[in-house]
DNA sequence: TTTATTTTCGTGCACGTGCACGAAAAATTT
DNA sequence: AAATTTTTCGTGCACGTGCACGAAAATAAA
């Protein structure tokens, strides 16, 4: 459509056309004001005439600023499911780091909502030009997504997100659907009258997070076994990640107490946490569901032990989030969609390499 | 570990600690000799004894030459095969407009290698800064691949890749593997005595084509089976893309001989030639999985004719190949690992959303 | 009309690198 | 030693944009 015969055009080139100075294009340019109106709309009008475009490099030259984009995060262990959210955090950090972007992680105790607070503080102290934002503490979260929008901060939610509609863009997952899919997955061409029940393993966590996203899961998941299977038990088992024994002491009785049932599913990403339990009770018709590509949770997928795992691409959130900011401080684009949804990734055994 | 202090390390700073001009440092970070050992040596430590990075916004600014990138393809119909490739290079190409890089299709007729060469030809004297190149006929690519080579051209495999180990990168997928994973899928938990029989559909190609990529994936599909199902009889059958009718008619008959089998299989991209059919004679226990996310599969496999498609996100294979010749022409970065195998996505009527 | 104030705009340098041109230095030939 | 060739190197401009400074023009106040 533009003519593409020979040279990029330039800031001098509108300059001359319009009859002004470069200084006053590129004041319109940046709405940066001090135009009189007739300078301004002959301005505009050259600009789409000859289609100008900036020239990336030439800006971000010019613009000395450095460009920080943070993160912050629960203070995770390795192989947790935050750990994940930072892999990606980085891994999106080396890619812009020579394009002069440098990011950096705030880390809180997910335990204290007062050191999230802390933590917030410190990230607008570093005056970032984009954060990457995974909700934990709903109130506090809240906060801090206003802070950011009143100092005109882009900020990405990943995982999940609030209802709040000032966020430049969002990479999550569906969360009811994927409960859906893991009840379909988990009973796969078992007729109904065989399936005995299901056991679902949940964890006893303190309510300090107010807000849970595999709530949803859940309900997506009873949703379809309501459907499906109507007449399907479900049981639910509550374990405390931090006593092993217990867990599989508890696992030990519930089973032998109901040696009819095989399925089992994890909503939460810590599946692995059977792991124990079921290397010392082999079964091969138990069917084990769970979620994320944690290391550990990979291990039990390989060995066998969980047959399906569901993920979400945890690492590719943050990863893509940082990547939107990133085009978004060089090149002033914005992504395509706002709310973008992962793809649910069915992992077996079988196609775990390359992911 | 570097200091982190202030300001960037600049060829000036270098320079200036090195006791010579800027000049010869740009000589030595390039390469272009008329520097004397002494000096060069002298460069070389202080570069990385200050840790120094070049500016990749003043480097493209200053480097005027105009890049592009160019693949080669079949010319295809819209929801091909190869329309996803061409799909993903054309995301890529979008990306990186911004940034002064351009990219070129050069089309060839995917029934005439004489096209494939003319095409090839006009690629060359495109003289392009990088080039994606998905194999087809297996002679001229070879040619081609090597006039790359001498050029000192880079150049990226998708979807296959030949014995050649010239190349920049390879972006694909496990073929072997994908075959494997069929067969499992294909016969995900039934008893052995309870499997009749499986049918492969196969397509009646013309022999240009030295190198079929689906080969192997046939190969994978056959251990599996002799591994599990030895018994188990495979059953081929040929048609014809071109003609539909006959198509039905063939399974028609098939299927009124062998009434027990309810497995079928296609190895290509092509599963919804059996749209029509499968329509026409609906059957709750059948069992149909194919390959690739044409748009066709797609719909075929959310109306249930399809139960499962493996995929490997062919348009990305092409799009991670624009971005790495991208990075390697900005920021002169190879990608991690040269040979990248894709992988393997699982995709059923419940998760083929945001693929 | 003159002066003060505000609005509008032009000029020019800086950003860090690539590269051409030609000068200086070293090596070779006469 | 002088002249010539080759090697080595320094200088300076260009790339296109951002922004500060101050000048010019327009407007308001005297």
């Amino acid at each position: 459509m533009e003519e593409e015969n020979n040279k990029k055009i330039t800031i001098a080139d509108v300059a001359k056309l319009a009859g002004v100075s470069k200084g006053t294009v590129d004041r319109v340019l940046h709405d940066r004001g001090g135009v009189s109106r007739k300078s301004m709309e002959k301005i505009r009008q050259v600009i789409d005439e000859l289609g100008y475009e900036p020239n990336v490099y030439a800006s971000m030259l010019a613009m000395r600023k450095e460009h920080v984009i943070a993160c912050i995060l629960p203070d995770s262990i390795k192989d947790d499911y935050w750990y994940l959210v930072r892999e990606g955090f980085e891994k999106g950090g080396e890619n812009i780091a020579s394009m002069n972007i440098r990011t950096r992680i705030f880390l809180y105790d997910q335990y204290s909502p007062e050191s999230f607070r802390k933590a917030g503080m410190q990230l607008l102290e570093s005056n970032p030009s984009g954060v990457v934002l995974p909700p934990f503490f709903k109130n506090d979260t809240y906060t801090l997504a206003n802070a950011l929008s009143l100092r005109g901060i882009p900020y990405v939610y990943v995982d999940s997100k609030l209802e709040d509609d000032g966020h430049f863009a969002y990479y999550g997952m569906p969360m009811y659907k994927s409960g859906y899919l893991c009840a379909r997955l988990l009973t796969l061409r078992v007729p109904q009258k065989q399936l005995k029940g299901v056991l679902v393993v949940r964890i006893i966590r303190d309510k300090m997070r107010q807000s849970d996203p595999t709530l949803n899961r859940r309900s997506g998941f009873l949703d379809y076994m309501a459907e499906y299977y109507p007449s399907c038990g479900i049981h639910n088992l509550f374990i405390d990640p931090q006593a092993p024994k217990d867990t599989e002491r508890q696992l030990n009785t519930f089973f032998k107490a109901h040696p009819g049932i095989r399925h089992i599913v994890m909503f939460n990403s810590r599946v692995h946490l059977l792991s124990d339990y079921l290397s010392r009770n082999p079964d091969p018709d138990r069917v084990v569901v769970g979620f994320d590509n944690l290391e550990k949770n990979i291990s039990a997928l390989s060995s066998g032990l969980v047959s399906v795992l569901i993920c979400q691409h945890t690492d590719l959130q943050s990863y893509n989030a940082v990547m939107a900011l990133s085009d978004y401080i060089i090149k002033h684009k914005r992504p395509e969609r706002k709310d973008n949804f992962m793809h649910m990734d069915i992992l077996t055994s079988l196609n775990i390499d390359n992911y």
